[in-house]
RNA sequence: GGCGGUAUCGUCUAGGGGACUAGGACACGGCCCUCUCAAGGCUGGAACACGGGUUCGAAUCCCGUUACCGCUACCA
């Protein structure tokens, strides 16, 4: 049998947002096709009318869209599919795997409830399909209202799982489960299964928590004489507390993540390793390079702890390799954000922003980081962080004096460059008797220059700061250290 | 309760009968580098849930126990 094309998809509700673990079932699917090939789908199920809103919808595409996940063919509302779902329920009506049922609701409670109270596991025992034809007939006629279940045939159930390899349930502990509501419209299985086949979806990968769903849509995949799709279940994404990901754990939606300045790549990074491993101990990956080594025999049966503290490790490694020039599409619209400068002033001096940001990142984990070091290259007045002053403007006059000596070591200064910065600072460090340790004066100019007590390496401070703004910040410093002891 | 799934350092994982004194990464501690902070390098502590088998040999295979998770709706 020829393999045919893969076709994966990836169905959210659109309930809430796109949830962490949502998008690490997208990213496999995604995985799954760029590999192997194929299209990857979405389909948005919001039959529950209830709970669906266009609001998560939108944002369901825009966590997709900034991951990079894109699907290849039009969205599919499930929504939109009722009536063919309802026509193929009342094709196993026509063709004897499904019956009606005229069981009311609330009677079927009552049941459940008076089972669970003498501890017996509710099922439903078939009542209506024991009713005679004529009767049925009656009953329709009468315009009695009525579900259709689908009648679990005796035997096994078993598939041969991705992840899982072979899992089996006895038919027997599957209930004659309802297919069609009395209204008409589908129950879950139903439409997942109808809409699958509708859509020649090869391969379901989707959360563990689907696994139950598995058996009751193989048989209802045989009772409409479809081919059966394979499938695949990925393990759950849990919190720190070992406990479901959920709000009380903080951040769960992607969007979450994106406004907290994490990069798209190190999100799937980091999602992907959450589950999957492409062995040899390899770890921080582009997206191009996962799709690379993507194979789902690597693919983790065990549910996996979040943990932010790697997220950020992994943001940090991926700041580091992505080149400057893309980083600044991300950064730069931050740092207008806080309100330190415009995308047009960044684009009249490209080589020096980018030799900015060439510092900058690799010292960050998140973009914010990034934003809040690049402050003192962007602001005329600068804010002077009390724990470093407190330390490295300790006695103030002999400081003033320092920095006094220090200006007049570099306004003269041609080129400005950073080894005759070096020279003349370090020259001066020998006349003010401190030997070696050069940084005696690296330190307190460090806060001079940027108001804090961590910042890139001084010379590149000096060199991107420029001279004239340099000297006229030791100007502020030495002003600040004449006034009230106060700072 | 019933059914199903899972089980290697605190966390993510490598491992698919001998290469295991169980490897890597995050986090934590120490050292180096060093003008600060990162980054980087070196380094320390830290795990095969338990009990039975199978086998010359088990983290790896089988069974049981335990724990955890999921499902158990005219929700999805």
């Amino acid at each position: 049998m020829a393999a045919p094309v893969p076709r994966l998809r990836f169905a959210p509700s659109p309930t809430g947002y796109l949830h962490v673990g949502g998008a690490r079932t997208a990213l496999f699917n995604w995985l799954y096709v760029k590999k192997f090939g194929g299209q990857f789908l979405l389909r948005i199920e919001d039959t529950d009318k209830a709970r669906s809103t266009d609001e998560s919808t939108r944002a369901i595409f825009d966590g997709l869209e900034w991951l990079g996940l894109l699907w290849d063919e039009e969205v599919v509302y499930q929504g939109a599919n009722a009536e063919r779902n309802r026509d193929d329920a009342y094709r196993m009506l026509a063709n004897g795997t499904a019956y009606r049922c005229f069981c009311a609701q609330a009677e079927l409670a009552e049941r459940r409830a008076a089972a669970e109270a003498s501890k017996d596991s509710f099922k439903y025992d078939r009542r209506c399909d024991r009713l005679a034809p004529s009767e049925v007939e009656r009953r329709v006629a009468a315009g009695e209202p009525f579900t259709l279940r689908f009648r679990v045939p005796d035997g096994t159930t078993s598939w041969d799982d991705l992840v899982h390899s072979e899992i089996a349930f006895p038919n027997k502990d599957i209930e004659d489960f309802i297919i069609l509501r009395a209204d008409g419209t589908p129950i879950y299985n139903m439409a997942v299964v109808s809409d699958d086949i509708f859509m020649r979806i090869t391969l379901v990968m989707r959360g563990d928590d689907h696994i139950s769903n598995t058996p009751k849509q193989i048989l209802l995949y045989r009772a409409l004489g479809e081919p059966l799709p394979r499938f695949a279940h990925l393990p759950m994404i849990h919190g720190l507390d070992g406990k479901k990901l959920s709000k009380r754990h903080g951040a769960t939606a992607v969007g979450d993540y994106q406004h907290l300045g994490i990069l798209p790549g190190a999100m799937l990074n980091f999602l992907a390793l959450l589950g999957w491993s492409p062995g040899h101990d390899i770890e921080v990956m582009t997206l191009p390079r996962m799709v690379e080594l993507f194979d789902p025999a690597g693919l983790q049966k065990k549910a996996a702890i979040f943990d932010p503290k790697k997220l950020e490790w992994m943001n940090g490694q991926h700041l580091s390799l992505v080149p400057s020039a893309d980083l600044a599409a991300i950064v730069t619209p931050a740092l207008e954000a806080a309100g330190f400068t415009t995308a047009a002033d960044l684009a009249s001096r490209p080589d020096w922003y980018l030799a900015l940001l060439d510092l900058l990142k690799v010292r960050a984990r998140t973009i914010d980081d990034i934003v809040r070091q690049a402050g003192p290259f962007f602001l005329d007045e600068i804010s002077y962080d009390a724990d470093a002053v407190a330390k490295q403007w300790k006695d103030r006059p002999a400081t003033a004096e320092l920095l006094a000596a220090v200006r007049d070591a570099l306004a003269p200064l041609s080129p400005w460059e950073p080894a005759a910065m070096e020279e003349a600072l370090r020259m001066l460090a020998e006349r003010f008797g401190f030997g070696e340790k050069a940084g005696r004066i690296f330190q307190p100019l460090r806060v001079a220059l940027t108001g804090l007590g961590v910042s890139p390496g001084i010379f590149d401070v000096l060199l991107m700061l420029g001279r004239e703004r340099a000297i006229l910040r030791l100007d502020a410093a030495i002003a600040r250290l004449g006034d009230s002891p106060g700072a």
